[in-house]
RNA sequence: UGCCUGGUGGUGUAAUGGUAGCACAGCAGAUUCUGACUCUGCUUGUCUAGGUUCGAGUCCUAGCCGGGCAGCCA
């Protein structure tokens, strides 16, 4: 979220401009700006942020917002961005995921090497000195070793004015400390006791009714194997993650604004006593709300539930609103960015409108994408005065946007393929396409005229047009100045290439799944892909994957990773605006 | 029920006590060798009630409505 200047300022940005100009932070050192190819200039204020996510998942559109929120402001504010992987609970995460997130984070530019990168970094690297930190917190009658079970600790939860209780709260800090050791050498089983901080158990938030700090897993780790058989819980973990990155903003969703007395406990909780050039660092917290998607689910969990039941193929199934899957898709980084710049950061929970995204992604390829034919469902057309074998190469333009993309050939002959849509028996008024006895222009090439409808004799089916064309309108225009009021796709029948097109549609049919029934799958479009065959002009034939075209008058497609050479396999990555389609429907 | 938090057109946002603006969507039109793009115009909004003030979307009070929290998840 690199904005331009005039663009007014998010609350996020506005709270770190102002921290810049108080040098709240501090401002770097000589070593810092001296680092090969640094953004950072000595004595300037520091501005760190990170992304922190945990690898049980692929990262979503979501979580591109903050991905993009975080890296924007060290590069806005020429500060630094750390990539660091909150691994703190071994039973979910794993390194496909590690791997995943690493890939999607560097395709949306977010740089963790770059000049505004301060590295890769792992949460679970810091389990010794968190270790310590609680030893820390027990010795000074902070923290205790609690022998309840999960069970026993929720039904004693107590209520909004009940308060909580533990019997072991009150031990003595010797035999904490000889549990904890024993928790850590691996004596006691899972669930057998925790590690929990002695903060309220009165409190009114529930965050700080003495909430756990460390559980028994005897789980093995992606990163450090089975040194550890206990690990930290997330509140315990985060805020000296942040600590010891040096985070100045560490920015997080709206869910955690109750967590924020805890991380401020905790960290106050070991500078207790400590003089002052012992004290660890305190980062600021920063609550921002998550951007929701109409027709969308963006819950990790659920996302997970359909890739395990089969609902999609795959994390990166050009239907997941995930990046993998949007990069799949068609997707731009740019796109993406831009969307996000749009709907902005605030503090509002918001539902965005699905439509914003194709808008954005509209935009960008408009710009970008050359332009190609392709027909989606073939209709024959056979020109009936067209020369027994010619083949004649037009010229077409890459993209009427941009000049500098020049223009291709295509090859006209007789017998063609255009879209079975663009042909009506009996049209309607406003239907401007072919129908029986009018003319219309063939894109870059023709004037034709349909003179007659074949039809399969059982079932009725149009199943070819027999038209004549008017040598004089090569190109596309008619010297006699006479008009056509639609200007249609086509593909020549012999020389176009045979390709697979995977429409996609959303993956449900209601602007909240869900919320009907309260289950999403409920709410599942039954026909989210469509496969057809269709027709392209051989200009394609060698085109590679992940290019990306526009088929003229129908949309964005990209060169899916399933092609092989000889058998071309396009994603549609979004449909063009279509007035017709309305029309249509009122008709 | 306790605590935290948020309410500006259909949607997303801006206005930092001084003319409620922008974008998307919608509608109408122009243009067009893509019913695309582009361009023009239009419709629609400060949760409610009090108060402070020359002046309130903004500050104060009360209420209403929404979201979050009571995992050994993050």
């Amino acid at each position: 979220m690199n904005d331009t200047a005039d663009k007014p300022l998010n609350f996020i940005q506005q709270i770190v401009e102002d921290d810049c100009r108080a040098v709240k932070w501090g401002t770097w050192k000589a070593s810092d700006a001296s680092r090969p190819g640094s953004a950072q200039t000595a004595g300037s204020p520091r501005v760190h942020t990170r992304f922190p996510p945990e690898p049980n998942g692929y990262l979503h559109i979501g979580h591109a917002k903050s991905i993009l929120l975080n890296f924007g402001l060290a590069q806005k504010f020429g500060g630094r961005f750390n990539l660091r992987f909150d691994d703190t609970n071994p039973a979910k995460e794993e390194q496909e995921y590690v791997d995943s997130i690493k890939a999607d984070v560097a395709w949306l530019g977010a740089n963790w090497h770059g000049p505004n990168g301060g590295g890769l970094f792992f949460a679970s690297d810091y389990f010794d000195r968190m270790y310590d930190w609680a030893v820390e917190l027990i010795r000074k009658g902070k923290a205790y070793v609690c022998e309840l079970s999960a069970d026993e600790v929720s039904k004693r939860r107590g209520t909004p004015t009940a308060p909580a209780t533990s019997p072991f709260r009150d031990r003595p800090a010797e035999e904490s400390l000889r549990l904890i050791q024993e928790m850590k050498e691996g004596t006691h089983p899972n669930g057998a006791m925790t590690v929990r901080a002695k903060i309220d158990l009165a409190s009114p938030n529930f965050n700080l009714r003495d909430p756990v700090m460390y559980r028994i897993l005897h789980e093995a780790h992606h990163n450090t194997g089975s040194k550890w058989c206990i690990y930290p819980m997330y509140d315990w973990a985060h805020g000296f993650e942040d600590s010891i990155e040096g985070i100045t903003h560490s920015i997080c969703t709206l869910e955690f604004e109750n967590h924020r007395p805890l991380y401020d406990w905790f960290i106050d909780s070991v500078n207790e006593g400590r003089s002052a050039d012992k004290k660890i660092h305190h980062p600021q917290q920063v609550e921002f709300a998550k951007g929701l998607l109409t027709y969308t689910i963006l819950s990790k969990r659920n996302l997970l539930r359909m890739v395990q039941e089969g609902t999609v193929k795959g994390w990166d199934d050009p239907r997941m609103p995930t990046i993998s899957g949007f990069r799949r898709r068609g997707y731009t980084p740019e796109a993406i960015r831009t969307f996000w710049e749009e709907i902005g950061v605030t503090k509002t929970e918001s539902v965005i409108d699905l439509g914003r995204l194709e808008n954005a992604i509209r935009t960008d390829l408009n710009r970008r994408a050359p332009r190609a034919m392709g027909v989606l469902r073939p209709l024959k057309v056979t020109i009936e005065n067209w020369p027994e074998g010619k083949v004649d190469w037009l010229e077409a333009q890459n993209n009427p946007e941009d000049p500098a993309a020049g223009s291709r050939t295509v090859p006209f002959t007789g017998t063609l393929f255009v879209e079975r849509d663009d042909f009506m028996e009996n049209p309607p008024k406003r239907f401007f396409r072919l129908a029986p006895g009018r003319e219309v222009r063939l894109r870059w090439a023709y004037f034709v005229k349909c003179e007659r409808v074949v039809k399969d004799a059982a079932t009725g089916e149009v199943t070819e047009l027999r038209c004549t064309f008017d040598p004089a309108t090569r190109g596309g225009d008619s010297p006699d100045g006479r008009k056509v009021k639609a200007t249609l796709h086509w593909v020549s029948a012999d020389l176009g290439v045979p390709a697979e097109v995977r429409l996609f549609d959303r993956l449900f049919k209601v602007e909240d799944p869900g919320a009907r029934t309260g289950e999403f799958m409920d709410d599942l479009n039954p026909i989210s892909l469509e496969v057809v065959r269709a027709m392209i002009e051989p200009s394609l034939a060698e085109a590679k994957v992940g290019d990306k075209v526009q088929f003229e008058r129908l949309g964005y497609f990209c060169v899916d990773r399933d092609a092989k050479p000889g058998a071309l396999v396009f994603n549609r990555t979004v449909t063009l605006k279509d007035a017709w389609s309305r029309v249509a429907r009122e008709e």
